[in-house]
DNA sequence: ACTTGACTTAGACAAAGTCCATTGTAGGAT
DNA sequence: ATCCTACAATGGACTTTGTCTAAGTCAAGT
């Protein structure tokens, strides 16, 4: 994580006890905090960081590219700080919880062009929903 | 549509006004419109429906399988009448346009026994991204 | 140390959605 | 045709998630 902090103050960003902190709590496989979860983890190792710092802070990672945003409910956006390996996820409908995934094949080949509407077609974004092993107990 | 009515009179639904009316506008190919979008369209039919019973409906509508949600975006779910063809999205980046699509291929072969952790797979969504014909001329 | 613009903060605000007590009515029973 | 009642509709309060702003604070270059 330390890589990341040398990236971001490479590219001119003031280095605050509170990046820091978010930077901290986003670090680790299978990450896919919402921002509410961030400002948790957050405050318990700076309890003065506002709601709205950490928004903003989230918000820049994500324009840096540093962070992803993962919208795999309805509810709040997750940011998952596993943006360097390209994957997709795996969601338990019950429980929520969600697993990178690194699926084989390039659906982005399986559209074909009269399915395409002249759009031009850039990214593509998969999400695989089922029970994890605890909730499949039942 | 009105085979539609038929269905859910069949499954023992009161039929009223207002459920009459939100079934006409969750008409058609293409269409996913937001519950807002949903209660604007049935106001302009039927002046006094409530916000709260278009939720109440549009939920009633997914829990029996007759509309979907989507949620392409991180702002309000989408509800889509074509429940009964399998489909997947594409979506403009720019003016949020979308389209159904039929993908080739079975994304739930590409994902590998040992990528699964457990979990029962049952279901998957894939959401392609890009720019409308109009979006691209800018 | 000083300065300054970038950063943080609290709280107001907004959008999307849920919940509930009350009122209304569809459709079967009489 | 009228009555009954369980189901449905309504408005408004409330919650969750997120944005915005004005005022105060501080990291970092000089
Ligand atoms: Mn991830
Ligand atoms: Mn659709
Ligand atoms: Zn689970
Ligand atoms: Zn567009």
């Amino acid at each position: 994580m330390s890589d990341l902090l040398e990236r971001l103050r490479g590219r001119g960003w003031r280095m605050t006890a509170q990046r820091r902190v978010v930077a901290e709590v986003l670090n680790g496989e299978h990450v896919h905090l919402t921002a509410d979860e961030v400002h948790a983890r957050a405050v318990a190792k700076l309890p003065e960081i506002s709601r709205a710092t950490v928004y903003n802070t989230l918000g820049e990672l994500v324009s840096l590219g540093e962070v992803l945003e993962v919208t795999t409910d309805k509810r709040a956006k997750r940011y998952d700080p596993n943006a360097h390996r390209p994957h997709h996820h795996l969601v338990c409908a019950r429980c929520g919880a969600i697993r990178d995934v690194h699926p084989t094949g390039n659906p982005l080949a399986d559209l074909p062009d009269a399915e395409r509407f002249g759009f031009t077609v850039s990214d593509v974004e998969v999400t695989y929903r089922g029970l994890c092993p605890d909730c499949a107990d039942a």
